[in-house]
DNA sequence: ATTGGCACTCTGATATACTGAGTGCCAAAC
DNA sequence: GTTTGGCACTCAGTATATCAGAGTGCCAAT
């Protein structure tokens, strides 16, 4: 319609102001608050026609009639869009960060010790998922004898993923057995990928049929059965309690599902796995999510880069109501030093 | 005084039968309901006067003056003590908790199950500390080269507990190096306690002095870690979300600092240390724990034993107002369970 | 010792009034 | 025609009063 209010540079300006203030201190904003924080020299009145404009437009809404307004969730859309300039980290952030992580060596540290630092820094929740490889790549494998018919099978991957589980064998094994397999294995197969290695075994038992082969098919099994996870993901979560000092989380119900959801984890995961293939940072505003139980709740993703390939995506969590402009770029360079630091030095 | 009242037979009755109703519907229990639940032929009014000694003896309280009565800290521990009849554990129940546990198979796993079965089954929130033994025997030690500089060092001890470290080097090892040095170890030193290995490597690295021995020094500090690390105590929580179904956890700040508590871990670990030399199924109701934290929460434990020693402690936490009853048996058991799955079979 | 009766107390629910913040709209001013 | 002051109106939140219900304590009677 030609009479649509048109947005215009004052209305966004407006907007900005509104949001951030919002941001600031939780209550809906009336119009001779920001009459006064705008700095443009408008009086009350002119603004509530402004707002008029932009409730008509679905960007603010106010909670009933004689509250100030709030933004919706388009408004914060169009504010993370259009109109947020995002703050540069706190000067020692970035070295506090990557000091941090460093200090973890192995993979699984690492991806823990990252999840908390997001919850830290942000006082929100961190969520980073587990990284999975296209390519699986074998290094190395042992086998250790247990108790009789018990092994200890230990699988290293991708340079420095280690892997280990006890199987149950039909017969009893001695240590030299076990160890002429491990050898045979290692010499055969160190550096192939896993799932062409699998392939092969499972081929050549087609012909020869002993207890060897046996202990070799449950091998495969086994590393089979940790490709399927790795392929089957999972994330990693720290600070949820953090979420418990919003007061837009008061309300027990809500917060029981909320962290029912986090721990079921398939909801969290499909908002993780449509942010993997975004280009850089992904932010999902309320409801937008498409999960009802982050109604309350943003959540802003990047997908982290190991050896120059996309394997994984970390975030965090916390109210609609959040200081975007700070907490993106903390989720920026924590992917950043995290793909450094899983990448092959 | 020789006028305190005297806690009779009836009495005892009474306060049993009110602890039972209390914990099955949370009301504070009137006169005339406990008359009706006794069984006793009771007028309301002779129940008022054996409330006002048992509210003398400190064993009930009444939250205001018009309402009924509710089991103190000194009632809930007398009835555990000594009114409690512990119900048989459901059928099947047993079964169940096996099953669940046998299917982990590492020491890792099977203590992850066992702390979500206490949560799942009792519907409260479930612990088990990390077993610690007094000794650590060797089994196996493993090099692998990574890239340059960086050594992946893989321990296996205690029958089945694998440990991966990635440790930097001074220079870099080649193959053949690293597993001369790990043959050595092993052909010298597996099935012997670590303590001991580590002093006689020290030992004989006063003589000699070469990149090899350094190596060996940054195994045995790994190993050290290790060990340092069993020690120093760890747990294992599960259905922390439970707690909020409950009403008398409806405060969320006590919520908050509940949750905060099990993640600093420190007073949990506490309580836990202080049972595990008990010699089978502990309690602390309220505030005898004596951490205010815990308030309105009871905490069941019992410690268990792996190859008949005592390495651990389990147990769950919820509301003051549990079913005791049915708890008791299910951590009981649990304990049996895990400890006979941690045993060397 | 037990009981019925009665006055008393306190919570929780419901209704009422009041205040303060903020809006919407109109007519005047720029 | 945009901006503004003014004014009536709305609504959440708070405080206050009232009332019913549950339960007690105590006393006198059994």
């Amino acid at each position: 319609m030609s009479n649509d209010p048109i947005i215009n540079d004052r209305a966004m300006s407006l907007l900005k102001t509104l949001v951030e203030r919002y941001i600031q201190d939780g209550q809906p904003v009336g119009s001779r608050t920001l009459a006064r924080d705008s700095g443009m020299n408008l009086s009350p009145a002119t603004i509530r026609n402004v707002m008029a404009d932009l409730e008509e437009l679905g960007l603010v809404t106010s909670p009933h009639t004689s509250a100030g307004r709030v933004p919706t969730v388009q408004g914060y859309r169009l504010f993370v869009d259009r109109l947020l300039s995002v703050k540069p980290l706190q000067p020692g952030l970035v070295d506090h960060l990557r000091h941090s992580l460093d200090d973890a060596s192995e993979q699984e540290r690492v991806i823990d010790a990252a999840s908390s630092l997001l919850s830290e820094v942000t006082r929100m929740t961190g969520l980073v998922m587990l990284p999975r490889r296209e390519t699986v790549i074998l290094q190395h494998i042992e086998f250790l004898p247990l108790s009789a018919n018990r092994v200890l099978v230990i699988l290293v991957v991708n340079d420095h993923e280690v892997q280990n589980r006890i199987i149950h064998t039909e017969r009893s094994f001695d240590p030299d057995e076990l160890h002429r397999v491990a050898n045979y294995l290692n010499a055969e197969f160190a550096g192939r990928e896993l799932a062409s290695i699998r392939q092969h075994i499972l081929a050549s038992m087609q012909q020869t049929r002993d207890d060897m082969h046996t202990l070799m098919q449950t091998a495969v099994e086994m590393a089979d059965h940790i490709v399927r996870n790795s392929q089957s993901d999972d994330y990693v979560i720290a600070g949820e309690t953090n979420l418990m000092n919003y007061q837009e989380m008061a309300d027990l119900e809500k917060l029981r599902q909320l962290f029912e959801a986090f721990h079921t984890k398939r909801n969290v995961l499909h908002i993780l796995d449509q942010s993997i293939h975004a280009e850089g940072i992904q932010i999902f505003i309320g409801e937008e999510s498409g999960y009802s139980v982050f109604g309350e709740c943003s959540v802003i993703t990047k997908p982290y880069r190991v050896d120059d390939e996309v394997v994984g995506v970390l975030g965090v969590i916390g109210p609609t109501r959040m200081a975007y402009d700070r907490v993106i770029p903390v989720v920026d360079v924590t992917a950043k030093i995290l793909g450094a630091l899983l990448s092959s030095e």
